[in-house]
DNA sequence: CTTGTCTATGCAACGAGTTGCATAGCAGGA
DNA sequence: TCCTGCTATGCAACTCGTTGCATAGACAAG
């Protein structure tokens, strides 16, 4: 289990409440771990049971209040054991490969549509990552040496744009092989 | 869910029992979906019981009798239903990613083995699919137009070869970005 | 003043996935 | 003969993740 670990490294770089949280698994985060707000709230609780973080409460004007949650000494040993322990490598889960392997029993150019659809999805991904790199990682300090902090989450949105790139072009081919497959049923 | 409909594919494509199926999903399937015998098991059992596969007891000599399940017309008709259906684009679950991000509050150059770890992995996983391709997709044949079935478990194949591709060149991003943070803490 | 939207937190129920354990036939080697 | 290993199937308990629902304060638009 790495929510627990993703929600401690987060909570690292800033404090924040479970609703800021669910936020930042929309963007940065979620670029390599997705979750609800369900689950971190859940989770939250769980590790302030355990000691892993500390609870603030904090008044606001103009919203509702709400609860700041930052690390504590025993949730940072947490994290630091985790970062020693061995992960195995991600297993993958791809609707739509199965999709396409299924198509055969069916129509494989009904697939063209959905297949597109994918392909504008992750279109977007990466023009979206492309202008995160371009507002966070480039300007005036470009060239400067980093801090060590900035050059390790530049290197995690390279291997998202890395992945975008990689997932068009293979999504161009799965449409080229579709259409190739069509005039000929 | 699509495990349901990952056994659908891989038993058009040749019938079988549970536990060919959970071999099945260590190789070809398990590229891009991943199961446990327990879940093949139980989910095989409520395809049954929905009418969606059928089975035939098969008597083997010098190993365990086994139940050979094959796709019924209502199964056919669920898959059916399914790839005219969307689906979301994966979302992805990066542990290794987490651990990089995380690194920079502890140790980063403690993470070098555990990275260096993944890449051999990956490494292996794609002289794998390469052994694959050349085994099941080129030969004398080569250049003459396969079926469609063939076409579609290719283009499947590209893709974990493209992805196993720009993992490794990631992974190696990010040694070197780990390099280059330890000579200035 | 009602309706919609955004912030903010949470419960309950369910379904999916993991882990540990159990059984059993058959084969080959120490 | 016993032990290991492969084929083959399955239960039970647990954790993780998803979905639907509920509440509530503040603001803006109509």
């Amino acid at each position: 289990m790495a929510l627990e670990h993703a929600i401690l490294v987060s909570l690292l770089e800033k404090p924040g409440s479970g609703y800021e949280l669910s936020r930042r698994f929309e963007r940065s985060i979620g670029y390599f771990w997705t979750a609800t707000h369900q689950q971190i709230y859940r989770v939250l609780k769980r590790m302030e049971q355990d000691g892993w973080i500390d609870v603030r409460d904090v008044p606001q004007q103009g919203r509702p209040d709400k609860k700041e949650y930052s690390v504590a000494a025993p949730g940072r040993a947490a994290l630091s054991r985790w970062l020693h322990e061995p992960v195995e490598p991600e297993s993958v889960r791809h609707d739509l490969a199965v999709k396409i392997r299924g198509a055969v029993f069916d129509d494989p150019a009904a697939l063209i549509q959905e297949v597109e659809r994918h392909r504008r999805e992750h279109a977007d991904r990466l023009a979206h990552y492309l202008a995160g790199e371009r507002r966070d990682f480039t300007g005036p300090a470009a060239g400067a040496p980093l801090d060590a902090g900035r050059e390790l989450q530049h290197v995690v949105l390279r291997g998202g744009i890395a992945y975008e790139r990689m997932t068009i072009a293979w999504l161009d081919d799965v449409l080229a092989t579709l259409h190739r497959l069509r005039p000929a049923p």
